[in-house]
RNA sequence: GGACCCUUAGCUCAGUUGGUUAGAGCGUUUCCUUGACAUGGAAAAGGUCACUGGUUCGAGUCCAGUAGGGUCCA
């Protein structure tokens, strides 16, 4: 046993622990029939992804929840991973091309896709490094990732699964079109944003009466070359005998277009007229199907626009092309006007450009198990944390749309469908979807290749992540489930996430493992995960997002630097109350550091007070406790350490970590470091009590570190072999942390009752040191050591006070307190063991004192008079319970003999 | 427009089923390098719990409404 250096250096004592951790394979879930199994998948960081302080928070709680379950003697595992992020990591590698002039099209599908693997294998990845340096106890030898071979056979085999059970389907609809990366986006990528431009008034003149027009008003008059008709509502009294009628088109090739009537149509907006242009609108799609009215697609992919939309805007950005339609139409006399608006405009989550509703072929899925879905999460099968989010995520379920899957993406799983060569792919039929001679969706591929081209799209990536939980337990592979102890991790057991995926993925990942892994079990068993935590968001200083482009996120590394691991651990988990967004502070980091140091230092300060007894297990340190030689103090300290110990119980059991947090900083800051080991300097001074004070301080220390280690793993693993908790080459987790009734049993056994009067009365003792510093210390006496006491007290109060007599002075800073029958004249206090005085009658400022004494007499009456007149109000005496009227009796008692004696202190100066 | 959340000390936040004089950290003021720790110790100042009404013997806590802030969905 080396001894405890002054300072606690974390950066080397973290390196050596995690190493020696990985080294003996501390991480490893094992396949332990009967064991209590422990499971969380992390969220997989994007391969492209850095740590951020989300990540920190996110992490560091599942890694406490890991070592808890590790400590409580459970079969944990916490399997990690990383997702391909189809779109994010396509956009980095196309970024280097760039650098390069080049596109990936100069490459080509399969060189671009090794070029991707290249910069995988090279820099992906890193985040997975990171969260190693945060403490993260995953079984690193289970990582996945969403492109690994197995799991992308699972991703497909599912494609073909659905395809075959009717849930996927190809159609030509409107989607969110993505201009920068060109590809189709699910209705969750869609981030709707107030947006400021204009709205125009634009009127059309009719082709059968010249000089008459109707207006309609638009934000996007680029579009109207792709206009194919003027809509009004079929009981608009305005436009009744117009219906049928046509108008002139006033940009792009000219066209008669006719007015229809439709009763989509919002009568209240504008004119009470839309135009109508099916290929750029969702609800002009549909109008424009009710009345057979094929688009006309203004734009290209890239959002720029077309011949189509006429030589004057042809091959101009779109919002190039907003502009100048609009000056073309003023200079044709068609703009009425233009005025400033503001309206909700879908952006691309990823590129942070508006979208584009788009006519395209894609490939869509009707979600399975949704009444089902609902009910584990209605019934409690599944609970969330906190639990208002259910009611989110059953908004969400009880209004879905089905879920466009394909992305027009290289980087990505190529969707396991071929169509037989020389069919039109942009013109299939319902027939030919049907018919495998001309469709052929299979794992393997057909056997023919030659007559078939495979889908050029690719999935989602969340459709490969919404199976996950399973995937990564060697679903659907048996060998590989049996090997990863698919059986006894399944269902996992938590799931620690952010309220922004619910919709992206915790409410898929619940569809999915209803549907897959176990099918015809009953729910309970087919759930994906038990419980979801659902962490807050981190925020800066001024309640920000933190993000990439405000650049107000510290960087978690620098952090760790500074402060630890652990330190920013501790710090984070504090400020991170359940269910709320949280501000992120630097100095509650520092606290953590703050915290360990704390910690750190009560242990060297155990190390130095005496020889080191038997350490090695908790029944051998109880073995040395002496139970009859224990005082009040000695009680005290174990009852809160067992309150303690029951309010992390509890706070576990109901996902209140910052709770946690608090509770053991309070027991070990207050409690034990300000409290019991400043009594303890005293007990030390004696032989008589010596042994048992440190043996007792073994027992506070080694239930704190168990306490404390899944919050602070490096600091608390490194204290737990100074101190000779266990033998070389094992670790604090290979012991069992009891909880408060265990803890209380084993004392029981041990003939260890904690004596609750005895511990209450330290109270009594701590008020008593307290008002005797404050008496010092408004006296400018607070440093001298040397100060005489006088104090009136009755003999029990006497008792308590010799009993304690060494701690007691030691603690007040006293030369000696001597017991006196009377202290009049002397600057007193009231305390519940007696009326303290200084010994300082001679140079008294008696103005001053009588203030002081008619000061609180003041505030005392106020009290008294509240407790008065609640006992005098019969209604109270009558119906509150019992034992808060004699509560209330008692405080009136008390208050009373307090200001007796404040009176005759008084009098007595006079 | 619908749903949810928030408003408590200078700042950031706790406050579980209603029950003594509402707490913590940081910050501020004063004092202290006393043999674990100055990353520390001691003491102090600081709050009409957003507002209005209701329920109750009793409301920061429950209910209704108002104002302000935030998030999600449409």
């Amino acid at each position: 046993m080396s001894e405890i250096t002054k300072s606690y250096e974390a950066r080397e004592i973290e390196q050596k622990w995690y190493a020696a951790w990985q080294a003996a394979g501390v991480f490893a879930g094992k396949v332990e029939p009967g064991k209590e199994p422990y499971t969380i998948v992390i969220p997989p960081p994007n391969v492209t992804g850095v740590l951020t302080m989300g990540h920190v928070l996110n992490n560091t709680l599942q890694d406490v929840l890991i070592r808890r379950a590790r400590l409580e003697g459970k079969s944990a595992l916490w399997i990690p991973g990383t997702d391909h992020a189809g779109i994010a990591t396509q956009t980095v590698v196309e970024r280097q091309l760039r650098k390069e002039k080049k596109t990936r099209h100069d490459f080509g599908r399969e060189k671009f896709i090794e070029k991707v693997w290249d910069w995988r294998h090279e820099k992906g990845g890193i985040i997975l490094e990171q969260l190693r340096r945060l403490g993260a106890s995953c079984d690193w030898d289970r990582t996945h990732f969403t492109m690994d071979e197995g799991y992308s056979r699972a991703v497909l085999g599912v494609f073909v699964d659905l395809f075959k059970k009717g849930f996927i389907y190809r159609g030509k609809r409107m989607v969110n079109w993505c201009p920068v990366s060109q590809t189709a986006l699910s209705d969750e990528e869609v981030i709707m944003k107030p947006t400021k431009g204009f709205i125009y008034q634009v009127r059309y003149e009719r082709t059968d009466a010249p000089g008459e027009y109707i207006t309609v008003k638009t934000t996007r008059p680029e579009t109207i070359p792709g206009d194919l008709a003027i809509a009004v509502h079929p009981e608009d009294p305005r436009y009744a005998g117009i219906i049928g009628k046509t108008v002139r088109r006033p940009l792009g090739p000219t066209a008669e277009i006719p007015i229809i009537a439709d009763a989509a149509v919002d009568k209240e907006f504008g004119s009470g007229a839309l135009k109508i242009t099916p290929a750029h609108d969702k609800v002009d799609f549909e109008i424009g199907q009710r009345h057979g009215l094929p688009p006309i697609d203004v734009l290209n992919a890239d959002g720029t626009l077309n011949e189509l939309a006429g030589p004057e805007l042809a091959g101009m950005e779109r919002f190039a092309g907003r502009k100048r339609a609009a000056e073309l139409l003023k200079e044709s006399g068609a703009l009425i006007e233009a005025e400033a608006y503001e309206n909700n405009v879908g952006y691309s989550e990823r590129a942070d450009v508006p979208i584009e509703p788009r006519l395209t072929w894609q490939w869509w899925l009707k979600y399975p198990r949704v009444e089902e879905a609902k009910a584990a999460v209605r019934d409690g099968h599944i609970q969330f944390h906190p639990e208002r989010w259910s009611k989110v995520y059953l908004h969400w379920l009880n209004n879905l749309q089905d879920w466009c899957i394909s992305r027009q993406l290289w980087w990505g799983h190529r969707i396991p469908v071929w169509y037989r060569k020389g069919l039109d792919v942009e013109k299939l039929t319902e027939a030919e979807l049907a018919d495998p001679e001309k469709l052929h969706v299979s794992l393997e591929g057909p056997s023919d290749p030659e007559n078939w081209v495979q889908e050029v799209d690719v999935l989602d990536t969340w459709a490969s992540s919404w199976l996950w939980p399973f995937a990564t337990l060697g679903w659907p592979d048996e060998n590989a489930m049996k090997a990863a102890g698919f059986d006894q991790f399944y269902p996992t057991t938590t799931l620690v996430t952010g309220p922004d995926i619910i919709f992206f993925w915790v409410a898929r990942m619940i569809m999915g493992g209803l549907e897959f892994p176990r099918p015809g079990e009953p729910l309970e068993r087919r759930i994906p995960f038990k419980h979801v935590y659902f962490t807050g968001i981190i925020r800066d200083g001024q309640g920000r997002k933190m993000s990439k482009s405000l650049g107000n996120s510290p960087d978690p590394l620098d952090l760790i630097a500074k402060y630890g691991a652990d330190g920013l651990r501790f710090g984070i988990i504090s400020i991170a109350p359940q269910g709320q967004d949280i501000r992120f502070q630097e100095d509650r980091i520092e606290g953590g550091k703050n915290f360990c140091n704390k910690l750190w230092n009560a242990c060297r300060f155990r190390q130095m007070s005496g020889p080191m007894g038997d350490n090695s297990s908790l029944p051998a340190i109880m073995a040395r406790l002496k139970a009859d030689q224990f005082d009040a103090d000695d009680h005290a300290i174990l009852d809160r350490l067992l309150a303690t110990t029951r309010e992390v119980d509890r706070c576990f059991a109901q996902f209140e970590f910052s709770a946690a947090v608090q509770a053991l900083y309070g027991f070990f800051w207050n409690d034990f470091c300000d409290w019991y080991v400043e009594v303890s300097k005293a007990k030390l001074q004696d032989e008589a009590t010596k042994e048992n004070c440190l043996a007792l301080q073994d027992l506070v220390l080694r239930q704190t570190l168990l306490l404390l280690h899944p919050f602070i793993p490096f600091i608390t693993e490194e204290l737990w072999q100074l101190l000779g908790y266990t033998g070389a080459g094992r670790f604090i987790e290979d012991s069992r942390l009891q909880n408060a009734s265990q803890v209380a049993t084993a004392g029981h056994d041990l003939g260890l009752v904690i004596d609750q009067a005895a511990a209450q009365s330290v109270e009594k003792l701590k008020a008593f040191v307290s008002l005797a510093r404050t008496l010092k210390a408004e006296r400018g006496l607070a440093s001298r050591r040397d100060t005489r006491f006088l104090l009136k007290a009755d003999d029990s109060q006497w008792e308590a006070v010799t009993i304690n007599l060494a701690k007691i002075t030691r603690l007040v800073g006293a030369e000696e307190i001597v017991r006196q029958d009377s202290v009049d004249g002397a600057p007193a206090v009231v305390t519940p063991l007696g009326t303290l005085a200084l010994d300082l009658a001679a140079n008294l400022d008696v103005g001053a004192e009588k203030e002081r004494l008619a000061k609180e007499l003041e505030s005392l009456a106020k009290h008294i008079a509240g407790t008065e007149a609640r006992l005098a109000n019969k209604a109270f005496t009558d119906k509150a319970p019992p034992a808060v009227v004699e509560g209330a009796k008692k405080q009136l008692a008390d208050q009373q003999a307090k200001r007796a004696e404040l009176e005759r202190l008084l009098q007595a100066l006079s």
